[in-house]
RNA sequence: GCCGCCGUAGCUCAGUGGCUGGAGCGGCCGGCUGUUAACCGGCAGGUCACAGGUUCGAAUCCUGUCGGCGGCGCCA
């Protein structure tokens, strides 16, 4: 009754409602018509159902007339017999009685052929494809896991700038905006404010938006994306990537409860997930997949140079699962990512590591322990061209009770990406940013 | 930042120096009582991205501009 007497398709489908009068409303989906006949598939957010109309059978022939000329997208209002129909899609039908347009649509752009760019252009109507319906309902449950996911390990939301005045990533560019005659940045990562955080609430999470002004033109990368962020007192390195496999096997279980439905659509193969997370992920170094690279691809990667995307997705084709990276060498890591004194490998390593998916979908966590020492992170500023005198707030979370703490960031659009099966991060996201767009 | 590709009807494309630039889909008109992004008949629809150049002649060749896409690097 809170929707006034209308049922939505998903409840009509079920059958138990056949044989009785029926009122749903939503968007014409496909519409063809036979004479004195109208065959029209109505849309609303749970799916589609056929309504199909019989001149004779109506109760106002003037609505056949109507549902004879309405265009597809029309908003309608229909009202009619609920009938078991082995011809329809999804085995029910509507045989229509009263069929009330809310609003005739125009000539709808969006047709049977389609390309990428022509989508993206029309992206604000693109989005009421059942494609895109789907993965937004899977992206709605990621978020929502990971609210879920911190909340129930005592963590506290905290919400950080979103206008910054310094970067943090050591390179990765920046948004500049005005700032009254001022300029200040868009946040690329919370973590400086994090870290000053958990000083008083000690475990934090966030879901928020995050800006890099780079020019990367790739099914991974976005220029605005959200990142889902955690930040933790009292954390070390393995504590903190075991939070990490924890965090995406329990999205990935939740995106399975709720959009078994949604993962079929997009063709996803449901047993690759369940499987997945029946395992442990695996935790190996840095120096470690350098070895698998040598050993099982013959693929030689000199000590110290980071891993590339080829390198990643190659080490990625001996496992069937996420595998958790750490100890890559301090020289290509960010200034507060620690020195790992105790570790065993040829050069100086950090206390950091990435998570990837299998799968070819690549890097979707970056995380680390943090430096404690104001000394190592200013040597490490100073040497990336830095003026380490902008980071005096952020040198102020050392002076005062400084403890062991880790934190790490994962990227939603790559991990809805990844579990929805889906080729592009593009449509992970209802309007992309990238370099050459930021329209619709 | 580096390398490559594309731009022709609302959409997807064909046309690569020579007659008035084509098809399918979509739209409009008509037909059809079981359609499945139906079918049959008819109609309308073009700044060949833009600017300049070469040529007797340019959608087609050249130069530039604009817009978009892909790959690498970088990252989540």
């Amino acid at each position: 009754m809170l929707e006034l007497g209308f049922t939505k398709a998903e409840r009509l489908l079920k059958g138990d409602k056949a044989g009785q009068r029926v009122k749903t409303r939503g968007w014409i989906y496909r519409t063809r018509h036979k004479g004195k006949m109208v065959f029209t598939v109505i849309r609303d957010s749970s799916g589609i159902i056929q309504a199909t109309l019989f001149r004779g059978d109506m109760e106002d022939e003037n609505e056949f007339e109507d549902a004879k000329k309405a265009l597809v997208e029309s908003s309608v209002e229909v009202e009619g017999i609920l009938v078991k129909e082995p011809r329809a899609p999804g085995g029910y039908e509507i045989q229509v009685r009263r069929f009330r347009i809310v609003n005739f649509a125009d000539v709808f752009p969006i047709t049977k052929d389609q390309s990428e760019e022509f989508l993206r252009d029309n992206r604000h109507l693109w989005l009421r494809s059942r494609r895109m319906t789907a993965i937004m309902k899977i992206r709605s449950t990621v978020t929502g896991a990971i609210h879920e996911f911190f909340r129930n390990r005592g963590y506290y939301e905290f919400t950080p700038p979103i206008l910054q005045p310094t970067q943090c990533e050591g390179g990765a560019t920046l948004f500049e905006v005005k700032y009254f005659d001022m300029k200040t940045y868009l946040s690329q990562t919370w973590q400086l404010y994090a870290e000053a955080a958990i000083f008083s609430l000690e475990k934090i999470y966030d879901v928020a938006p995050t800006f890099r002004a780079e020019k990367s033109r790739t099914p991974r990368h976005l220029c605005e994306f959200w990142m889902a962020e955690m930040e933790a007192a009292w954390m070390e390195l393995e504590e903190c990537t075991e939070v990490a496999k924890e965090e995406v096997g329990f999205i990935i279980k939740k995106v399975l409860e709720k959009n078994r439905k949604e993962l079929e659509l997009l063709g996803r193969d449901t047993k690759v997930l369940e499987e997945m997370i029946k395992k442990d992920f695996p935790t190996i170094t840095y120096t470690e997949a350098l070895k698998i690279l040598k050993e099982r691809s013959g693929m030689e990667v000199e000590w110290g140079k980071d891993l590339r995307t080829i390198e990643e997705s190659e080490l990625m084709k001996h496992f069937d699962t996420p595998v958790v990276v750490t100890h890559y060498p301090k020289e290509v890591m960010a200034f507060y990512k620690p020195i790992d004194k105790e570790a065993d490998a040829p050069g100086p390593v950090a206390k950091c590591f990435d998570m990837l998916a299998p799968e070819g979908y690549g890097e979707i966590i970056g995380g680390s322990e943090r430096d404690t020492s104001i000394e190592e992170m200013k040597k490490y500023l100073e040497k990336d061209g830095e003026d380490p005198k902008n980071y005096e707030f952020y040198f102020d979370t050392r002076r005062y009770g400084s403890v062991p703490h880790s934190g790490y960031g994962l990227g939603v659009e790559r991990v809805v990406a990844w579990i929805s099966g889906i080729d592009n991060v593009k449509d992970a996201i209802p309007f992309p940013r990238t370099p050459s767009r930021i329209r619709p």
